[in-house]
DNA sequence: GCCCTCAGGGTACTCAGTTCCCGCCGAAAA
DNA sequence: TTTTCGGCGGGAACTGAGTACCCTGAGGGC
């Protein structure tokens, strides 16, 4: 019967704040203007948000404790390390999706605000350690290990953003899930464990034999590309 | 015949917050402090440091338009792309092996300062940026050029900064160089489309011919793996 | 002599973030 | 019903970063 179970304050609090920034400015709202429109008191600010940036960003502490639990649900350790940190990185992407108006927003403000912009690098920071400490760990076997970890968060992160950013640049017109996908499997398709021919769609069989032929002192790129065009 | 070309205010500023920082910490140690220490008047400060935090990085602007200048060169359109931007990122570590004294200290006081993690954060994006922004020039014809230089970019940076963090923690004792292209080389070895053989050490003529044969579905990593043990 | 420029200094202000304390309200105990 | 208690919310005052404005004084050209 509770029509609001969750505290309503701070989602009021939430509205207040993007209203007053996308009307006037970030650095032109006080703390006072939004606590004044969301009529409560100064404090109550700073009980629910350490800062006034990460009224912006209210959902990220939740989405990266679901990151955290997800990567340590012990169901996972038998998948492909990297196909793990990528639908870990999907989960960010559905926290986007779920709210397109103000995901959009957001990205608007935080284009042209240089201190959401410095905030959100230390948000997205989080995400990327805890991807690399989750491959640090499969990884530890490994030669170099660390530092493959260290390489494929970033350039997961870095893929999963290029694909947000593309789906909020076009106002949430596009098909995000696609984007994405498109976008990991660039990181998949070079780092992955994965045995792909299990998984395939069924246009040959799993064990056909494919031969590339190379010059050597042929780039890696073009070795890559030729294989995949082959195999796909 | 001037001893001190450079002003030497800066350089003050510089010391005295450093020790300052080092001694106290950051949190505690205002900016009237560090004026106080260093003889000059506080507004002289925000004339030379836009922040409280810019100031353990002092050198980042001169490295970040030196990066710009470097990959501005046309002598270097030639070059392998994922190259020149690994040249890039070695002005960086350049930077810091410059002075390895005040580089050690900084990443001690950087390791437990929230603030100046964030603010380094920015630092690194900004490097990126300038990376990506290269090889999206260089991709422009590319299919995923965009996304392409955005991940490579990302990995470059990712590579280097483990390299980097390794030779700090290190306390320079390590050589830092032979980490750094050890971490590079990991990326140059998936993304490059340098022609390995023309660098090549003699082990072979450059239009040797390599066949690989791989069972379809087999992961691409295992196929670079083979490819590469064979080019090698 | 005068005027112009400009690096540096000082003062006062805004505002984010913190600290301390108070009032209110609902629940449980008496 | 009254008392006590605990937690949420409010308010006042404080610290300190960063900014705006103006002053001074040293050079440098005329």
């Amino acid at each position: 019967m509770t029509p609001a179970p969750k505290p309503p304050m701070r989602d009021t609090l939430v509205a207040a704040a993007l209203q007053l920034f996308t009307e006037h400015g970030f650095e032109q709202t006080t703390v006072d203007d939004i606590v004044a429109l969301a009529g409560v008191g100064r404090r109550s600010f700073f009980r629910y948000f350490p800062s006034k940036e990460s009224v912006v960003f209210p959902d990220h502490e939740g989405c990266l404790r679901r990151m955290t639990e997800f990567l340590a649900d012990p169901a996972g350790d038998a998948a492909d390390p990297v196909d793990r940190v990528n639908d870990a990185a999907r989960l960010v992407l559905r926290m986007y999706t779920g709210d397109p108006e103000f995901s959009v927003r957001r990205y608007e403000l935080t284009r042209q605000v240089p201190a959401l912009r410095a905030h959100e690098l230390s948000v997205v920071r989080r995400y990327e350690r805890t991807l690399a400490n989750y491959l640090r760990a499969r990884f530890a076997a490994r030669a170099d290990g660390r530092l493959r970890a260290d390489v494929i968060a970033a350039a997961v992160v870095a893929a999963h953003n290029h694909a947000l950013r593309t789906w909020l640049r076009s106002a949430a017109s596009i098909d995000p899930e696609a984007e994405v996908d498109h976008a990991l499997e660039y990181v998949t398709a070079t780092w992955s464990d994965r045995e792909d021919g299990e998984a395939a769609d069924g246009t040959g069989p799993a064990d056909d034999v494919v031969v590339m032929v190379a010059r050597r002192g042929t780039p890696m790129w073009r070795v890559v590309q030729g294989v995949q065009g082959v195999l796909e």
